[in-house]
DNA sequence: GCTGTATTTGAGTGATCATTCAAGTTATTA
DNA sequence: TAATAACTTGAATGATCACTCAAATACAGC
């Protein structure tokens, strides 16, 4: 009977991660928003509720493939810490994982440094969100420490957190106006200093 | 002849590096400075141009302080490494050295990955202020170095851009909604982690 | 106590903000 | 083909945005 809806709502989600990424939430507009996914504000607003509606769909959207790609780049090897060296490798270099995009700090963590508090929903989802990934993290430390690659006394949700600080470092630095030979080394030597955690 | 100024500028800037700190670029808005700041639209723009000319201005202030407070922490040991240590406890613990502030990411980091090609002067000046900050790191690490603290074959510059890594990852970090002990113990793991780099 | 000048005031500018909603459109079902 | 229901449209809303400027103010030197 009904009409049949126009837009696909994931694309539109990519788009609109695209965007907030880029521009973050308060520089991006509700008229950006029209133009990027091609939708007039009653269908976005139908379709999403709000401005920050959005956001937040948008923000869970990127996380989920932010998991994906750390998964992924930690099960290109069986050994957990060259897989999170591949990881680290593949933010810094020319986008080895996500094509066509420049390499940005984390939507995340922009998100975490933009928001204040008078969008409380949004600092408690992206709170939330960095908690799962460092839970994430710590749950493939454990593994990786069964297995015998980590050092039985390290304590893995607390190497989980200072990875994440390597990562948020990293992606950060990342958004400078700096030379790639240098983000690249910069990668290494992060990917190096936690060999002391490690069994040889 | 003239009217004195009623307002003292750096007090002024004071208030205003805090409200943007606070709050960032764009969620910052004139009346919002012109109530924390007690000044009238007229005054403000006749004493800072515009609110990008104002937010340059308290960038560069927040900037000094940063500086100095780094050098500052640097200079309470004549170790370096232990100074950094220091630097690093401060910025994770209940504000040892900057008081009554919790303890949140740096402004400078968060204007990098906020403020985006709409304002390129912005952009422009915080890469500046942060390869300042690089090579300050970079020449500390070099008089060390000089003084059989660190490496021979360790390269200073290189060095600098991993602590300047630490340290963003750090107060990003921090912003969390996180357990202080969680933080405390990343900041000793991080002051940890370039024992490598140094001559025992 | 004037006069001159730097400073402050605050109402007002047009632009843009997020959001609403009545009307229009489109496909399916009866 | 007519009725129905989901979806889209885009003009309009009031609020807030950064910013302007003529008038009021306050202190110096005369």
């Amino acid at each position: 009977m009904p009409r049949p809806a126009r837009h696909d709502r994931q694309i539109a989600l990519d788009k609109a991660v695209d965007l907030f990424w880029e521009r973050g939430y308060h520089a991006t507009s509700m008229k950006h928003l029209e133009q990027a996914l091609d939708m007039r504000p009653g269908s976005l607003y139908a379709t999403f509720g709000s401005k920050s509606g959005l956001f937040s769909e948008a923000l869970n959207s990127y996380a989920r493939q932010m998991a994906e790609e750390l998964a992924g780049c930690l099960s290109t090897s069986d050994n957990l810490v060259e897989g999170f060296k591949f990881y680290l490798r593949s933010l810094a270099g020319p986008c080895l994982v996500r094509e066509n995009r420049p390499p940005r700090a984390c939507m995340l963590i922009k998100t975490l440094l933009e928001v204040n508090e008078e969008e409380p929903a949004l600092q408690q989802q992206v709170n939330h969100v960095l908690d799962q990934m460092e839970q994430l993290l710590a749950a493939e430390l454990g593994r990786a420490q069964a297995q015998g690659e980590i050092r039985l006394e390290v304590d893995c949700a607390r190497l989980a957190r200072l990875l994440q600080g390597q990562v948020i470092g990293l992606r950060s630095f990342a958004q400078r106006d700096t030379n790639p030979e240098h983000l690249a080394d910069l990668a290494e030597d992060m990917g190096s200093l936690f060999e002391s955690y490690l069994i040889h």
